[in-house]
DNA sequence: CGACACCTTGAAGAGGTTCAAGAAATGTGG
DNA sequence: CCACATTTCTTGAACCTCTTCAAGGTGTCG
């Protein structure tokens, strides 16, 4: 608490800078792409598809589209014809009820599927944002589902995903249901920089695209108390902070932290 | 804070008896059973099949189990296999950490899904606990998925179970990160005697299959937390509770405290 | 009836929030 | 490119909600 904080030098961007815009209402441009040639193939698609297969399943994605930093993607309440895969850029959803509550649901990068909220009733239940510049894939549903039928594997995957955000969101439900503070910022920055590191990013560096009132809302905690919580990292010498670049220099100290604690329950 | 206690007299039971188990590890009874007849049909199943498609989706059911008070249905860690619907009885869903982080992430009644965790991993990755005598309709996973790619409106279906309860768990994140703890308790209430009157309960009258205990871990918050707010809406003269027994007095207070109060964010 | 699980209530304390002010970064427009 | 406005972040102090610890009450079951 009295130590002085350590600067943060030589900090690398994570990504190209992204170009700011500002907040235009909704801003998308339509390329034609393929998913065969698609980098991130690997944790969008299942694994070992055939050739013949992958080329009907190229079918899935019609168009990609640009959104804007600021930007949504789809709003609560829109129509729901399409789920998205991200190809570049970093999302926020959140959900916003009659009385001004405002929950951030999660974030979500390269290679995450976004819109499965619109499934059970046609529309969507939430906002999906764009933290930074991004491109997505458009896969209407309903292709989806036909393509599905046909590809046990590819239903198989749809599934996957499905229960695979049901179980993320488990673990949020326990953080938000019985972890302190430090607990939650620290399994926080430990899920992003483990997501990164998968993506071939640094394990230890990483450029936060939201502000501390979106982590704090994610969270369950209010704007100061995450700056606070990074103040009280950073005096512990477990983290290096400045505004958004964040290096972990004691992963291990942020495990226990997570980890460690008893109480609870 | 002062006013005397109504005694809550004259509560029904919400469904007959449950007849107490002394938690044995688990216990299972096979029967036959065919989903045409099932009363809880337009709960599990797609609405508007066709006679043909109904026989074949019967297949789908291979046995129904008994699960005791106490007993669970998976536990975390254990292969998954099926889905279960639940035909009667009461379950909660819960997690636990090495660290002795215990979260329940829900409580399930009939008609209702449970298992959706195990499909991601193959492996289940929550416990499923009977809080009283149930019996549930075992559905292999293979089978429904075999199905699906058959029925068109069977696969919209099970996408739509799994949307749901994404969105559900939206909802709860909504709670457990911007709520305190009088609205927390007022919206579970809520909930539940919807759902309750959804299968032909009262819409004030409700038995609790759950301990304080869980509620609280539910709610992210504890017991005494829990038994205080009862205390407080009692008080309040907005509920009337006995044990387990509550009856809601006042539905449109509590909907004013789940949605009216400001703060929050 | 005695043991046990569950629930209630009180009092003290801790953790997080609220309110407020100022600093740092970012964006805007001349 | 610099000055100004705006947004974002940090920090302090007081306050409040919920937790913790403790004790006693209630209900249930063998």
């Amino acid at each position: 608490m009295f130590d002085a904080k350590p600067s943060a030098r030589g900090l690398s961007r994570q990504a190209e800078a992204a170009s700011d815009a500002k907040m235009p209402p909704i801003n998308t441009q339509a390329i034609k792409v393929a998913c065969s040639n698609c980098n991130l193939r690997e944790l969008c698609l299942p694994l070992g598809l055939k050739a013949e297969e992958l080329d009907r399943i190229d079918e899935i994605v019609g168009i990609r589209l640009k959104v804007r930093r600021g930007a949504t993607l789809f709003n609560n309440g829109e129509k729901f014809t399409a789920l998205y895969a991200i190809r570049t850029g970093f999302f926020k959803t959140c959900i916003a009820t009659e009385d001004g509550r405002d929950q951030v649901t999660g974030f979500q990068m390269a290679g995450e599927i976004i819109g499965l909220d619109g499934i059970v009733n046609d529309h969507h239940t939430c906002n999906a944002v764009a933290l930074e510049d991004a491109e997505v894939c458009l896969m209407p549903f309903d292709r989806i589902e036909e393509l599905s039928r046909e590809f046990t594997s590819l239903q198989r995957h749809v599934h996957k995903i499905m229960s695979r955000e049901i179980v993320r969101e488990h673990g949020v439900m326990l953080l938000l249901g019985s972890m302190r503070a430090e607990e939650r910022l620290a399994a926080f920055l430990l899920n992003l920089v483990q997501r990164l590191h998968a993506r071939g990013f640094s394990q230890s560096e990483l450029l936060l695209r939201m502000t501390r009132e979106e982590i704090g809302s994610y969270l369950g905690l209010k704007l100061e108390t995450v700056s606070r919580t990074f103040s009280k990292f950073v005096d512990d010498g477990i983290v290096e902070v400045q505004q958004r670049h964040v290096r972990i220099v004691n992963t291990g100290a942020l495990k226990l932290i997570v980890n460690n604690q008893q109480s609870c329950q």
